[in-house]
DNA sequence: CAGTGGTCTAGACCACGGG
DNA sequence: CCGTGGTCTAGACCACTGG
């Protein structure tokens, strides 16, 4: 086996707790410390190992916990939906606006969106949380010609998709749909409400009308991973 | 900004590290600590920071190193190959057939190959370099059947295609694949040469023959995530 | 062999969360 | 307020890599 302390305590805790719910409590460093019989230092090397392997989340001033990691399958068969998916692993969903500006398209955005640079756009940062932790953060993109007063309804209404049916009479689909996995920016690592740098999924998508196939919106979402795990499939058409 | 000492360091030396060639040096964790006037523990601190964030990779008894990461673009359009990618990036590839053997096929690989549990199939352990660095540690299935000798015939050949070719007179293409991100489990982590827990790439595909559409073989990458950035592309079929 | 990063101790102070 | 995890010091030993 491994030599090393921090690593046997790790893997001790790690078949302890098994079992136990997500949100329970787990031992904080100077419980470990004691039990262990070792120093502050290796009880917290053993629960920041936990927390590589995404089993527990440990919030300063708080405490340790159990985690709690949701599937999130990307493929093109199934058209995702965050409260349905969140709803399915047995947990609760919850979304927030945090802000709707009218702003200038980004040049870069420009392409994605099938509009001029500089065009009048709506740009909306939405929260999505798992269980009240924050999990997901998102700025997505809608041409103002596509639903003017998406700004006023949004304040009614928190489905984007359903403000697009209702006010654009559109139908939106995914049209395109890129997965990777990175060291965000700063911005997004504070939106996010986390310190040091950690790595996350990111999500970039296309929407188009079914019908006419104008671009719709464009979006970009964040997801910790250690609250989703996320799962592309990708089929050959049969022949 | 930040009050906390070791993220100014590290945010000072990424901004230094920017142009550096990957591979070049980085400075030692003592050098850092009489450099910047800090212990040897905020010093490793900032360091840790830096392999967070990708951008340097660390080794024991050897130092610290300015990471190169490589873009593995999936996607319906392009078929991938490791070495022309790996190339295309000006780094170059290598790859290590481990062993070959004939088992017999287990249960939960039963469906995805199309072929009853328990019948004969070759397990190919290979790896992948880039640059004399471990970067990938694949498993493959290849039913006996598709390619009788084919334990034999990897002793000359190292391509598993070109086998498939001549032996199977096969046409393999991707007819699946599902990309995720996974705490991989302790035989991988053995197998990737990683000592504590990263989460690493895993790619599942199913290759089938352009012709008759029999399954040819299926098999599980894992990919160290500092060493190559996963990017998969989702594009619905233009109506 | 010297120098590197990895582990560990014993101690200290701080920022934060929740009662 | 107390207990939590986060940062930091000064020091020690070890495992490993390279010349």
């Amino acid at each position: 086996m491994t030599s090393t302390r921090y690593l046997k305590i790790a893997e001790r805790l790690a078949t302890e707790l098994a079992g136990r719910p997500p949100g329970s409590r787990v031992a904080s460093e100077p419980e470990l410390a004691e039990r262990f019989g070792v120093g502050r230092a290796a009880a917290r090397s053993a629960l920041q190992e936990l927390e590589r392997r995404l089993l527990v989340r440990r919030v300063q001033g708080a405490g340790t916990f159990v985690n709690r990691r949701i599937d999130y399958v990307i493929s093109h068969s199934r058209p995702p939906s965050w409260h349905a998916t969140v709803e399915a692993a047995g947990a609760t969903p919850r979304s927030q606006v945090k802000s709707v500006q009218r702003v200038e398209l980004p040049a870069e955005l420009a392409e994605r969106l099938e509009r001029p640079a500089g065009s009048p756009v709506h740009r909306i940062v939405r929260n999505f949380y798992i269980d009240d932790l924050l999990a997901t953060w998102t700025e997505e993109w809608v041409p103002v010609d596509v639903a003017p007063d998406l700004d006023l309804a949004l304040h009614a209404v928190e489905s984007i998709d359903l403000v697009l049916r209702q006010m654009g009479r559109a139908h939106p689909v995914r049209a395109w749909c890129r997965v990777s996995f990175e060291v965000p920016p700063a911005e997004v690592l504070r939106g996010l409400g986390v310190e040091a740098s950690v790595p996350v999924w990111l999500v970039d998508s296309v929407n188009r009308d079914a019908e006419d196939g104008r671009v719709l919106m464009s979006s970009s979402a964040w997801t910790r991973a250690d609250a989703v795990r996320v799962v592309v499939e990708l089929q050959e058409e049969t022949k």
